[in-house]
DNA sequence: CAATTCGGGGGG
DNA sequence: CCCACCCCCCGAATTG
């Protein structure tokens, strides 16, 4: 098929390596990842991408290390394998995940070797710097460029030796992709309006005091609040216990200081109190000096790190980019002539689902592009939209209580194949195997409790203990409580996790269909995407995300009835998108 | 004194 | 009222 081609097949491969000066070294590939040319010496990594026809698929060792330097050189890459990228997936299919990653460990693998261990992540901190630490050397007088060829080679012959060979073929091409995006990404930047921003920072929260002070806003609910709870008091709002302790004193006992319990006491300390939060949030998370800190030349540069949760659902190092508030949306806006292109995929994971479990029924409610729920709420919850997105979403996050569980039944009963498969995932999980996603992506495993004391991390979260202080429960009942915890990950982990594998080839298929035009990829957060483009590409960008979200399906989950539809808005102000 | 945890709130 | 899943970020409080 056509749609496959485009992905996943037939292009050149080269590889290319450092070379020991400032150069590198390439060579083509047979189908096997043997050599099947002459090693050419360049002195200039981008000269080299340059010279050989755009399709080239580029074997290297991280994209993150070889590409941003590329792309500052002006050299484009449409397709590459990163081999430390497919090595960490493809242990983690084998189970072996202790193991070191980098291409200097993988070669130590295949020839008996100590394997040194990988460099400890980045922390997020200082703007863009990708790879700080810089790679895993080799073991001393091994050559880069053949160290590569033989790690790819063995990876070849692990991915065929697996049950869904093809499936990880896509992923570790998709993944690879995504690494391609994000460095893109992170290169172009968010289009933002430093001046909205401040516009909107001195309107909601006035002006700054120097010298650290809060700002006027912030000070003068604060002085409200502590005047609410009478002549004399002096609460700080930034500080749970302060307030807890105020409201007590003013009889009014409460558990803690939570947005949704002060909501629902009567105290006129309650509604400044809230608003001073909000406020106070927007002040420390993306105030003045989150702006100075991130926000150079009409952009937001962050950094995204695809896979950095183990669901595969990407995380950014630092500035926050996938936690924009609404408020601060105003201030992305397109340059002058240009466009935002903002696309929601639309009920992503029930769709997922419906293409992952196979089930008829949840198929034929996603076989349309129009509102999900809405056909669900028809078929099955007599028109309440609402109950019936929460019935399914408490099916796949494995919602232990509430009004979700009791309509539970009735998703059971018409949609049998789609909550066994996650029902079957729960189980896997609480008896302590591993589960995968749709491609073969393999979720961690779970954290030992350790039992002479210190609980693992899928912990109690109080399912007997909810009063009574200490925890009462014993071994055995924390160590239930841990496993359905474990449950509710790998239950949801099949679900997210697909729909991550997904999101990569959407971003694939989309990133491909953009070239030859000005527009860029700008925003990606899971779901969710934002092209920047000139506004007479606004109408083609559009269709061709629609496009992006189906071949993504189709190469995902192969022929399904399944539609992956978006809402797409063409706007000059993010704020404005929905 | 630095590092870690907690509580609250932002995103999907 | 929330919950249930995956995250990030901040300042205050606590701990080593």
């Amino acid at each position: 098929m056509r749609l496959m081609s485009q992905v996943s097949a037939e292009h050149a491969r080269w590889a290319l390596a450092a070379d020991t000066d400032q150069g590198v070294r390439v060579c083509p590939l047979d189908d096997r990842g043997r050599q099947a040319g002459p090693v050419r010496h360049e002195p200039d990594a981008a000269r080299a991408v340059g010279r050989l026809p755009a399709g080239t698929r580029w074997v290297w060792r991280s994209t993150a290390e070889f590409y941003p330097p590329l792309l500052r050189a002006g050299a484009r890459v449409e397709r590459c394998y990163d081999v430390e990228v497919a090595e960490g997936l493809l242990l983690a299919h084998e189970g072996r995940f202790g193991a070191p990653r980098s291409l200097a460990a993988a070669w130590a693998r295949l020839h008996g070797l100590p394997e040194p261990a990988d460099r400890p992540p980045d922390t997020p901190d200082a703007p863009p710097s990708l790879f700080g630490s810089g790679p895993v050397p080799l073991a001393a007088g091994t050559d880069p460029l053949a160290a590569l060829l033989e790690v790819y080679a063995a990876q070849l012959a692990r991915t065929a030796a697996l049950p869904h060979p093809g499936r990880m073929r896509l992923l570790l091409a998709a993944e690879s992709a995504g690494w391609l995006v994000a460095a893109e990404m992170g290169e172009a930047g968010m289009p933002w309006r430093e001046d909205v921003h401040r516009e909107l920072l001195t309107e909601l929260l006035g002006e700054r005091y120097p010298g650290g002070l809060e700002p006027q806003r912030l000070a003068e609910l604060a002085e409200e609040v502590s005047r609410a709870f009478g002549p004399g008091e002096r609460v700080r709002p930034d500080r749970p216990a302060d307030v807890v302790r105020a409201f007590g004193r003013a009889g009014v006992p409460l558990r803690s200081s939570r947005a949704w319990e002060l909501r629902s006491i009567d105290h006129p300390a309650v509604e400044p109190l809230l608003r001073y939060r909000r406020l106070y949030r927007l002040h420390t998370a993306h105030g003045w000096s989150w702006l100075r800190a991130w926000v150079r030349d009409g952009r937001f540069r962050s950094s995204y790190l695809p896979a950095g949760a183990p669901s595969g659902r990407w995380t950014t190092n630092g500035g926050g980019a996938l936690q924009i508030p609404r408020v601060v949306r105003r201030a992305v806006v397109a340059d002058p002539g240009w466009r935002l292109v903002v696309a929601d995929a639309d009920q992503l994971e029930p769709r997922v689902l419906a293409a992952v479990s196979g089930d008829a029924g949840l198929q034929q409610v996603s076989a349309g592009d129009g509102d999900m729920y809405a056909v669900l709420s028809d078929r099955a919850f007599a028109g309440d939209r609402e109950r019936a997105k929460l019935a399914l979403l408490g099916a796949m996050y494995g919602q232990t209580s509430g009004d979700g569980l009791r309509h539970l039944a009735e998703l059971r009963r018409r949609f049998p194949a789609a909550v066994a498969y996650v029902d079957d995932a729960a189980r896997e999980g609480e008896q302590g195997r591993l589960v995968r996603t749709w491609l073969g992506r393999t979720c961690p495993p779970a954290v030992r409790a350790d039992p002479h004391g210190g609980e693992d991390t899928f912990d109690a979260e109080g399912e007997a203990a909810a009063d009574a202080g200490a925890d009462e429960r014993s071994p055995g009942e924390r160590g239930a409580a841990a496993a359905r915890a474990r449950g509710r990950f790998t239950r949801n982990f099949v679900v997210q996790g697909s729909a991550a594998d997904w999101a990569l080839l959407m971003l694939a298929a989309l990133r491909r269909s953009l070239v030859g035009l000005r527009a860029e990829l700008v925003f990606f957060q899971h779901d969710e995407v934002i092209v920047h483009c000139p506004a007479e590409e606004a109408e083609r960008v559009t269709a061709a995300v629609r496009e992006a979200g189906q071949v993504a399906g189709e190469l995902t989950f192969g022929t399904t009835p399944v539609r992956f539809p978006f809402s797409t808005a063409v706007v000059g102000c993010y704020a404005d998108a929905k």
